[in-house]
DNA sequence: TGTACATCAGTGAACGCGCGTTCACTGATGTAC
DNA sequence: TGTACATCAGTGAACGCGCGTTCACTGATGTAC
């Protein structure tokens, strides 16, 4: 690799999003970035401007895999569901930092975050009618709680592995008894 | 206020809530708790040693008030459930610590941490059968799981005021449809 | 009641370190002619 | 095909700063006699 590293914006960015999953965002530092993508400690800089500017092109990028990946579940809100806690898996720094709006810029995200949102609003609304209840919205907001609760919890150790390997079971008692 | 401070201890666990509350985790140093608190800078370190010995102080003193809160909300779950979501938004520095173990040091926290589970699941338990589910501790994950995205939710505004000034119709779509 | 002493909470100066930021630079790539 | 030049990605030395940690200290409190 010379001088020019080709895609080193890339590589930081998925290098961060390592970094952060070891030790938290907390400990993120811009030259650890460096050192860590074997790059010179300016950098990163260069790319980013600074720690601010890093995470929120991270925040960006994970919302827009998010959007992804609950497009790619279909229409249903149950597949919507499991898509999410998937993607909180996947990329427990992305989710860990999209939900942390003191970390990053937040004026900078509308879009891929609207993104998102619609594609879960989409899962919903393919549901029977009776099962989302006499207020579709409200349903809505329980649904997203519960996933996101669920990521949340499994991420921090607090769920066992059994339940988390299958989360399907958990979402489905919220649209059948 | 003399030499000695009398309550620094509790002053400092305070102090520290308001400005993790304020910045995040990520942003706390003890020499800025020392000077939020108005002590010398080395002060701090006196009471707990490094900054995991504060956040894990900061991590017990919250699991011990949530196994009261919950406690005090009675032996129902629906008010269990609420008192989870109040604690949060009362005491958000604590919440945000106690969920991410990569923060403090893990095993000085047990029991503190199994009085909150207990509380918890005896909200539970005091269901009638039927709305338990074929599987009830699965039914308690979900339980768990919807009060603890609502409350992570309504903290990173992501829900509407009117509806995080009631959670309750949203838990009691799990429960009853 | 008064004195001596032990204990301990908090001080403040000193240190070394990793950090972010700046800036003149160098090497690679692409384009004009 | 070859040369000149502009552009831009990444370098590396230098800086000032806030941090954690150490340590001899000082002031307050409690207890023994």
């Amino acid at each position: 690799m010379g001088y020019h590293h080709g895609d080193l914006r890339r590589t930081l960015l998925a290098t961060a999003a390592e970094a952060i999953a070891e030790t938290g965002p907390a400990a993120l530092s811009l030259r650890d970035l460096a050192r860590r993508a074997g790059v010179s400690h300016a950098a990163p800089a260069h790319h980013f401007g600074d720690k601010l500017g890093l995470l929120t092109a991270l925040a960006i990028e994970g919302y827009e895999l998010l959007a992804e990946a609950l497009t790619a579940a279909g229409g249903d809100i149950l597949d919507a569901g499991v898509a999410y806690i998937r993607f909180a898996m996947a990329h427990p720094a992305h989710f860990e930092v999209m939900f942390h709006p003191t970390l990053y810029r937040e004026d900078e995200i509308g879009p891929a975050r609207d993104a998102s949102a619609a594609a879960l609003q989409a899962g919903l609304a393919n549901r029977p009618a009776p099962e989302l209840g006499p207020d579709p919205q409200l349903t809505g907001y329980a649904a997203w709680s519960i996933v996101h609760g669920f990521a949340t919890l499994a991420l921090a150790g607090n769920l066992p592995p059994e339940v988390v390997a299958d989360p399907r079971p958990v979402i489905r008692l919220l649209f059948a008894k």
